[in-house]
DNA sequence: GATTATTAATTGGTCAACCAAAATTATTTT
DNA sequence: AAAATAATTTTGGTTGACCAATTAATAATC
């Protein structure tokens, strides 16, 4: 899940709150030292624990930096985007469906497009036995994850760690998604005919074709994410 | 940064590389139990902190789940790629500047598209606000954290969350790594036009436009990577 | 009075003990 | 023998104490 703190954010939350309040009325000022874990802990009746379970989390998405022995920092940006940030992050949990198949799709089209211009003769070797190994195991329940491994071959092959690193943590949440509704139990033949012109474009280098090929591929998916949205709104 | 993990990493990394070995050796099935924080700590002799703050890491990852009192179970997908996305895991840190800089380029223009489609007045008035304080602070030195709070108002129209969350994480390390070289220390009076045209294309619901403005805005960055990282193979 | 050296207090990192819930085992009851 | 109950062990969650490094405060020196 992308919300990894989702059971301790009863404290956590606590603390981002705080802290957002006291940048609100100018206590923080960006680029200053926040309280110390021990000062802040005694100060919100809590454990130093979550205190360190928040600041870790704030230190994640770079909005703090912690030196050992000598404090935490706040980033030195503007309090509005400051307090931005970190109400984002307050509501990051339970991303819907469809923003999620979005950004995947996005980001498998532009691997797709990347790996035509830097896979080399090893990714293309390694992409075929991807998809025989997910062809061997069409009927059997390891269908699922030999998909996943296909797709993570091909962001290997776009040389883009970023898109690699961001599908990776994507991924598990879609897969939580429709295994409860059980979307794709019953395997569309379809599927191995699409893995195989992605990897024909691939290997001829058109990235026009891997493009509109992993397009394709996905858009059952889509189409899927998009209708539950609307039957949510009905 | 993107690697929350680094100072620990030396234990973590001792903790992951273990649990990548016990899978590698069949002692650990997918889908089972893997050993109590307690026993592990002692196994590798490392303080039971160090297990748990791996074992979060996991979990933020998708791989494993804590449920409390009864141990942590790891995701039931075969063991290879088990092992590919523990090893995945390993590797992040330093990303390189260009994959962070493309996956923005991509990330963006996906969202100036879908703001097209989904902003509404109140989200067009955030944007026109944005923009005249970034003209307002353009020779101050909160010139990039307004041009920052600019395009987060974009993923913001969006309706996006994903996208939004994911350019919240890039963005810091990004800016650190531009922030070194220097780039981007002479504001460039472009920046302002390219915003009004995004703006335009935007509450024109113009997408192909918007989508063009956005990777025009952010092509002086990318060509930027793209010649860092030439010069380093050189 | 200013500067350096020494001491004390503060800080994040780490560890070991404790807690309540859950799972397991032993005991009792039927 | 089977089922229900009770005691025990094991589990992740939490807390407070300790550690070494850093910083602040104090004393000593010039």
């Amino acid at each position: 899940m992308l919300s990894t703190f989702s059971h301790k954010e009863n404290s956590t939350v606590k603390v981002l709150r705080y802290i957002y309040d006291l940048i609100n009325e100018g206590k923080l000022k960006p680029g200053s030292k926040l309280p110390a874990e021990r000062k802040l802990a005694e100060e919100l009746e809590v454990g130093r624990t979550h205190i360190r379970n928040a600041y870790a989390e704030l230190e994640f998405y770079g909005i703090v930096k912690t030196y050992p022995q000598s404090g935490s920092m706040v980033a030195a940006i503007h309090h509005n985007a400051l307090q931005g940030l970190i109400s984002d992050i307050m509501s990051i949990e339970n991303y819907d469906f469809l923003s999620l198949v979005e950004t995947r799709l996005i980001l498998e089209m532009e691997a797709a497009r990347l790996a035509c211009e830097r896979a080399d003769d090893k990714d293309i070797e390694a992409l075929k036995h991807a998809h025989q190994d997910y062809i061997d195991n069409f009927q059997t329940p390891h269908r699922v994850e030999k998909d996943m491994i296909f797709h993570r071959v091909i962001a290997q092959a776009s040389r883009n760690d970023v898109i690699k690193s961001m599908l990776l943590i994507i991924t598990p949440d879609i897969l939580s998604h429709y295994v409860r509704k059980d979307f794709c139990s019953t395997p569309l033949p379809t599927d191995k005919h699409e893995h195989q012109i992605i990897i024909d474009a691939i290997e001829s280098r058109s990235s026009s074709k891997a493009v509109a090929a992993m397009r394709l591929h996905l858009d059952r998916l889509y189409t899927f994410a998009k209708n539950k949205k609307e039957e949510k709104f009905q």
